[in-house]
DNA sequence: ACTATTAGTTCGGTAATCCGAACAAAATTT
DNA sequence: AAATTTTGTTCGGATTACCGAACTAATAGT
């Protein structure tokens, strides 16, 4: 039987090439503890240690919780937060950029 | 020192009219424990409690953690529309050009 | 004021999280 | 293909989340 939060826990490290080890140094979690969230039956992990987990991954704490339904939409919430932290200067080249990107394909 | 997660809580639950028993019994955990999450300073609580916590309180489990999107700037709003309507290959690219492009401006 | 009811606080115990370190398997190098 | 390195898995134990039940403080009813 398929476990919800590990399956999209490993295939987000996955398809980042990201180990066991990794995502845990970059989260602040033991390797030991990725596998358990990964592959034993649902745990109740911390909100604190699934929130660094999710930031890592650049998904949305609500999307690994199964709250929110697809991965586009919790990319996309991530990539806003990150996007509104920085300064004018910086949003007003990446907008840029954007528009740019869109000018080709329509 | 106030407690954000705490506040927040305490904050909801008395604006909604409940008892800590009321939410305690709504949201699957104690009244102890919910008085401990107000008012202990910061434990580590299990996104399980607090996912149904917040869905109790009516609010978003980011709301309650803090990682709160707020979407004043109508700019910002914009860019996040157009953004969306990007291809995936395409809003993976952008992600990771601007991942790269701020490891160096901090 | 006294009592009854309700709300909030404290506390001991138990079960579960989470880690480090040892072990196993897979991949890579020589 | 043996040795080395890397990745994944298991396990014992320290720490702590969370509960139930006893206690205190308010609040309301008579």
């Amino acid at each position: 039987m398929p476990n919800g939060l590990g399956d999209k826990i490993k295939q987000l490290r996955t398809s980042k090439g990201l180990t066991l080890e990794e995502l845990g140094n970059l989260s602040g979690s033991s390797k030991s503890y990725i596998w358990e969230l990964e592959n034993r039956t649902p745990p109740r992990p911390s909100a604190e240690k699934l929130t660094k987990v999710a930031n890592t991954l650049e998904v949305t704490l609500d999307y690994l919780l199964g709250n929110e339904v697809n991965v586009e939409d919790a990319q996309d919430k991530m990539f806003y937060r990150e996007f509104q932290k920085l300064d004018p200067k910086a949003k007003e080249k990446i907008r840029s950029m954007v528009n740019w990107w869109k000018e080709d394909n329509d």
